[in-house]
DNA sequence: CCATTCAGTAAACATCCGTTCTCCGACGCG
DNA sequence: CGCGTCGGAGAACGGATGTTTACTGAATGG
């Protein structure tokens, strides 16, 4: 048996990890076009060199961060579209879904708002077309839905695109006034969000018309 | 009398500009955090020094940038909020005028895309005071309207908000067409925000239940 | 017209950067 | 056990960075 197979492989696992952590970490307050190779490795306390051994650059690190990023937003995309029978309700979880969401992931979701329109192409491009993989996904679950009767595909992911849109910026703005330390801002962020999804849900109630 | 008074400060001016002029065109491609000082000089063609004469540092050039570019939306939003009694040829126009300002200003909306949610800190908060003025503009605005007959001060915010928010999505996401080239990319965006944009109209008509 | 102000210059500084090279030592496998 | 593999260490490099210093020379204003 290979009951000792990949101690090797576990240890540069754990260390990818950790590079991929400490980039994470400086991103909180930088963009990653500034980011130095020389800076993630001093916070992993291992040497320059070895960086090579799992990334080309620092760009190449962005993009693996993007997929680790937004992995864990599939989860909150899949939490938020559970079936829900009352409008209303649906509305309330999907905002305490992104407020979990944000308090638990904070590193993540900066890091997407940060990047979504930074200053490395290949990271921009990640990210777009990851946002579009959810925006699909969220078009298929709002088909489902019998309010959506008679909706064209090219009107059912408009909608969805304009979901992400705004998932994408109430998690930053939330996370904005987490790091102040503002809660009462954050309330008030979590009403508007809750209002702002009310409007469009109305809007989509009388889109047939 | 002081005829000739203004030569110097003129002079001064000039290159004050010629900084911030250099600071955008490298923002195309890079994020405010990574631009270098003596790149910024070089790029314009004065001594690194003759920077301080004009800036503490690069985050205080950006602070500038921002009060530059948002002061050229300010004609923008003006345009977009001009008297228009038909819903839906005022959504055209509002999406034509961004178009337009897309085409004309494009490195301005990149710099505010990018640096919104940007990794310096007084830059972040300089675009956010200054978004929120535009929102409460368009609040004031979107009072005078007849659709807006019994709403509260803070849910006309809530629109503005979102309206703005918009906006500067739309924006952005109309010059990454641009850059790659691809006309038709743009058309349909173009078309997708019309369409979102009828969808917020109709929610606000039925948001009184 | 002459003393003063001041935008911009030129050089020097300590520091940091990305990258390359050689080497080591622990793990993987037969 | 013994050999090949390979993640990581360590040092060295050429170059770029931000900032300070003393300076120059033209516009300024009494």
């Amino acid at each position: 048996m290979s009951h000792t197979t990949g101690v090797r492989q576990a240890q540069k696992q754990k260390t990818r990890q950790a590079l991929l952590d400490a980039g994470l970490r400086l991103l909180a307050e930088q963009s990653l076009s500034s980011i130095g190779l020389r800076e993630v490795t001093r916070l992993v306390g291992v040497a320059p060199a070895a960086f090579y051994r799992h990334f080309r650059d620092i760009p190449d690190l962005g993009v693996a961060l993007v997929e680790e990023s937004l992995g864990s937003l599939h989860g909150v995309v899949r939490a938020i579209l559970a079936e829900q029978p009352d409008a209303e309700e649906r509305i309330d979880r999907t905002v305490a879904v992104v407020e979990h969401f944000v308090r638990e992931n904070p590193a993540h979701i900066r890091f997407i708002a940060r990047e979504r329109h930074g200053g490395v192409r290949a990271v921009r491009r990640a990210i777009a077309a990851e946002l579009a993989r959810f925006a699909d996904e969220v078009a298929a679950a709002l088909r489902e839905q019998p309010v959506s009767d008679g909706w064209s595909d090219d009107d059912l992911l408009m909608l969805a695109e304009m979901y992400v849109d705004h998932l994408v910026m109430t998690a930053s703005a939330l996370l904005d006034a987490a790091d102040d330390g503002d809660t009462a801002a954050r309330d008030r962020l979590a009403e508007r969000a809750r209002r702002q999804l009310r409007l469009i849900s109305l809007g989509r109630r009388h889109w047939k018309d």
